[in-house]
DNA sequence: GAGAGACCCGTTGGATACAAAAAAACTGAA
DNA sequence: TTCAGTTTTTTTGTATCCAACGGGTCTCTC
């Protein structure tokens, strides 16, 4: 069902870093809220809880061995987050997502960084901060060099893409704004990521590397040339390519919605 | 301090609606989770709890008396709804925005707006929406027909604006850049009618009026002919007439930036 | 007098007991 | 057999208790 190499289905973050303090490899040192949470959220995208399935607190109790307190906690988090929807009268279920719903929250994505790269152009962009992203693409260069790519490769194209994308967000320097856009990418199939996995074993799928590359490379110049209106409009095509090629992946997988949902999120 | 009509401040919904599931006149009814969240809120926006001032638990306990558990809960929420900001080492405490992050904020509401209208555009909109919103234009005409606006005229301004950008927002049928734009909203500088209060008494309040009404009018035509790139471009410059406005307010009422804040949160 | 260490207090995180509400199941009659 | 009413059970919401962590202060020593 999975069709992704397992060196991408165990990235380093399932769920933005951001989201949590800095915490230990596997999370040992973290509160029982936190434990709860990740678990959970693994669970959910994992499809090991059912889409529409209700979740009682009850039942994660003896799941995780916890009392019902971080549970609540955990649950509010997870829906706050867009997994989980508060039922009307108490309660929580497991969100569904049509494949409408992938598609606007990839645009949502587009916008929103299409808005920050503009607003980094407009009001000048760090050079440190330049310097870093243009780094940041040499490397990808490096990995995009080999004719063929392996899953060492594309795991750290994954990396460095979310690396760019982090650098140029921050560019704006606004809290407001990029805090919105991270509460978009933590749904899975939304990250600046998603698109890469989901075409990592099509045998064109390093074109699309190099196309995205090209974008990168673009919306670099346009920030340092201050020309908000390129770099915006390039932002934005650039997350239409995560857009095509999860249609692709769920055409050519002849999905139905149910499973193309679950499919989606396992892309991270 | 407060430049607002009494009628204007005590609005039918403090908050975004949609934020609560539906409730009584006064809330009497609600789970004491909720209500704590009332009021922290209200409190909050009246300026009675200051900016980064840490919020303890046991202090809201017996405020309000009820116990920690719904007061953790709606505190959560708050935080979540970003008018809280959690402290590293537990706790919360009342955020404070700079006059960069109001307009960062309505920004991205018009960014969002802009998304929502072109998707609406582009997908076509429901004739009944796009009827009850020229029936919402008309009624604000009725409005605007008066040479000089009182309270009343300007609180039902208010009213058919917020029908008017919901109608609007409604038109591209997606749930997930809604709910994005809903919790954009939820700060309350950033909600549609934030730029209505703030020039309430100035003597062309009702010009500002005249060019939103304007704006509104022609997005609705653009997107009734499917215009999406226009209609987004009008929704944008739109909010910009918020921001033109809120920062007239704040440079005539020679503020700092911590009163601004506080200002700019009463406007709801 | 100053710095370092220990101790105390306040605060938050977690667990559990209890209440209330909703859902489900069962029983009775039509 | 079906529908309605009632009862039971499950589930969430609330209160309170305990534990652990951090901050602040006070004292002791150099």
């Amino acid at each position: 069902m999975t069709l992704l190499p397992e060196s991408l289905m165990a990235l380093p973050q399932c769920a933005p870093a951001f989201l949590e303090p800095a915490r230990g490899p596997s999370g040992s040192t973290d509160s029982a809220q936190v434990r709860a949470q990740l678990k959970l959220r693994e669970m959910i995208l994992a499809g090991e809880l059912a889409g529409g399935a209700r979740i009682a607190e009850l039942a994660i109790v003896e799941l995780l061995g916890v009392s019902r307190t971080p549970i609540r906690a955990a649950l509010m988090r997870l829906e706050q987050e867009g997994l989980l929807e508060a039922l009307p009268n108490g309660g929580y279920a497991v969100r569904i997502f049509s494949e409408d719903d992938v598609s606007d929250a990839i645009e949502l994505r587009g916008t929103l960084e299409g808005l920050l790269v503009r607003l980094a152009a407009e009001r000048g962009a760090e050079p440190v901060l330049l310097a870093q992203a243009q780094l940041c693409l040499d490397e990808v260069d490096a990995v995009l060099r080999e004719p063929a790519l392996d899953d060492e490769a594309f795991s750290r194209y994954v990396t460095l893409n979310e690396r760019f994308h982090a650098l140029v967000c921050e560019m704006a320097g606004s809290t407001v704004i990029t805090k919105e856009l991270e509460r978009v990418t933590a749904l899975p199939f939304a990250s600046a990521s998603g698109f890469v996995v989901a075409q990592a074993n099509s045998p064109c799928a390093r074109d699309m590397l190099v196309v995205a590359q090209d974008q990168h490379r673009q919306v670099l110049v346009a920030i340092a040339q201050r020309a908000g209106a390129r770099a915006e409009a390039i932002m934005r095509e650039h997350s239409r390519l995560a857009q095509r090629n999860l249609r692709a992946a769920m055409a050519s997988h002849q999905l139905d919605q149910a499973h193309s949902a679950r499919l989606t999120r396992q892309h991270l």
